[in-house]
DNA sequence: AGCCAACTTCTACGCAGTGTAGAACTTCAA
DNA sequence: TTGAAGTTCTACACTGCGTAGAAGTTGGCT
């Protein structure tokens, strides 16, 4: 229970960026953003999206459980689950999990990270 | 570049059990015998899908880069590219990539290692 | 009370990926 | 040279995702 489309995807990045609740509507203002910044030239806005297909991506990510939804507020407002950190860190477990020899599957990781990262990790491990 | 399908995933977890080379024959008979397990009671055969299925997912897998074959045989031999800790190292790798905060990422997934994992990681990082 | 504008839900279509396999084509051995 | 085994081509159904119009709901203003 995984992957994202990539609508879905830029949604849950805006969510996660800017933290706290957002509307459909602020959503699919922010996403023409986006879409402006990615365009390259700037003046023109990004592709506009009608505000149901928004919805409609939200609706499917709360069904996949990465967004809930206020409904006692007019305008619902949506949030993301979990942050986009922990999110990340679950995913990594489940694939982790995916293989048999999970050990085995960690040096391998480990064997790959960049030197910085090994240090940080090595401080996050800590003595005990 | 990821996500596998049902029978895809099958299919990879028998050539990564079963380390070497397969024809998609022998792979439809082990296909068979897993189903067979996995519904319980024995005796008689789980699903034998036709041989054309399995090529077909072969061939996907192929184009994905996950699988190689022997074009030189005639029954052409298949096999997985790298070997499954390889290939899980590296989607966690992908997916560790996909957040802008790596190290805040690692924090959470060391955060839940069970125990003896966390060990196991520390001798694997060890001094220097 | 009634209506309008904003908002939400329903329904739907096109496209890509996947499971599934028959039809058609290729090739080696007898 | 032909047939069996093997491979490639083509195809169809189903699901997930991007996309959005149509239809239904609701809160506030007059």
């Amino acid at each position: 229970m995984a992957s994202l489309g990539e609508l879905e995807r830029a949604v849950m990045d805006l969510l996660w960026a800017g933290h706290g609740a957002a509307t459909a509507n602020t959503l699919r203002d922010r996403l023409a953003q986006s879409t402006e910044a990615a365009a390259g030239a700037a003046g023109h806005e990004g592709k506009e999206l009608a505000v149901t297909t928004v919805l409609t991506v939200l609706s499917r990510l709360e069904k996949k459980g990465l967004v809930e939804r206020e409904r006692g507020t007019r305008p619902h407002r949506y949030q993301a689950v979990s942050s986009r950190e922990d999110h990340t860190a679950e995913l990594m477990h489940e694939v982790l999990g995916s293989a048999p020899d999970r050990e085995a599957v960690l040096a391998r990781f480990i064997g790959t990270v960049s030197p910085s990262e090994a240090e940080s990790l090595r401080k996050l491990l800590g003595r005990d």
